[in-house]
DNA sequence: CTAATTGCAAAAGCTTTGCAGCGCA
DNA sequence: TGCGCTGCAAAGCTTTTGCAATTAG
């Protein structure tokens, strides 16, 4: 599989196992938003031998580099979500922690124009609803 | 001053120096958002003798009270705002650090929309727009 | 008086870093 | 071959916790 291989050279990384592995793990996890401790369980699932120590520093740099994004749903741990070109935002159900992802352009025409009242230029945004199911 | 202390009967918060002072922090501070360590530090300046686990714990405390406001700006510390009754979003200038607060009665009656939308009610939101300086 | 609260210091995470060895280009 | 990358373990940070002393009601 050649595909990991050219995003890592696209963004400039050098194309290394760790690396190679933790990108096929974001492609082919079920769900997409994963912790640290996520993909370094599914790592180490899959027989690989990666230090926890890697998967914080390559996420770090993906996140850098623009393949991945970094979302913080609750107060402590940071999940990440593969970059697929789209963006979106987050609907998290505070029973089950599900998150459904969701894109809306008038919010999202209505928050450039208010910053624009603000005499602001919008750079980027976080929209996290929490829900619970309809009774 | 009995404000403070009624404010801490009310939600039924034992009245206790530490407290109080912590209250009057949030109520005079010139910025309407504060860390642990601001809160720590402005007590220190006061001449205040309080430890910084009692801050950690007094704010927790307040947030569950509902006195105060968690917020995450950046990943790392949490800010604290005092809760004048009043809900509003957030925008961050990326260069100067500034926020500035705003309401959008759009943004929040399409928020609902979209949680009914997937069959949801919305409990609650994070909304941020971190912006820059128009040139 | 009794239970809640506090301060201190120790413990507990999670995340980062130093460094020697290994691997990609 | 050379520089970048990795793993390990140690260090760092922020936040939490145990406990004896203190304080509010």
């Amino acid at each position: 599989m050649a595909k990991e291989n050219q995003e890592l050279r696209k963004v400039g990384l050098k194309v290394t196992l760790p690396r190679i592995k933790i990108l096929q793990v974001l492609e082919s996890a079920a769900e997409h938003h994963m912790s640290v401790e996520d993909v370094y369980k599914a790592l180490l699932d899959a027989g690989e031998d990666v230090g926890i120590a890697t998967v914080y520093r390559t996420l770090t740099q993906f996140e850098g580099a623009g393949l991945v994004t970094r979302h913080h749903f609750d107060e402590d741990h940071s999940v990440f979500e593969l970059n697929r070109g789209d963006h979106h935002d987050h609907m998290v159900c505070v029973e089950s922690g599900k998150v459904i992802e969701f894109y809306s352009d008038e919010i999202e025409t209505l928050q450039k124009k208010i910053a624009e009242e603000h005499e602001f230029d919008l750079i980027g945004h976080t929209l996290i609803l929490y829900v619970k199911p309809k009774k």
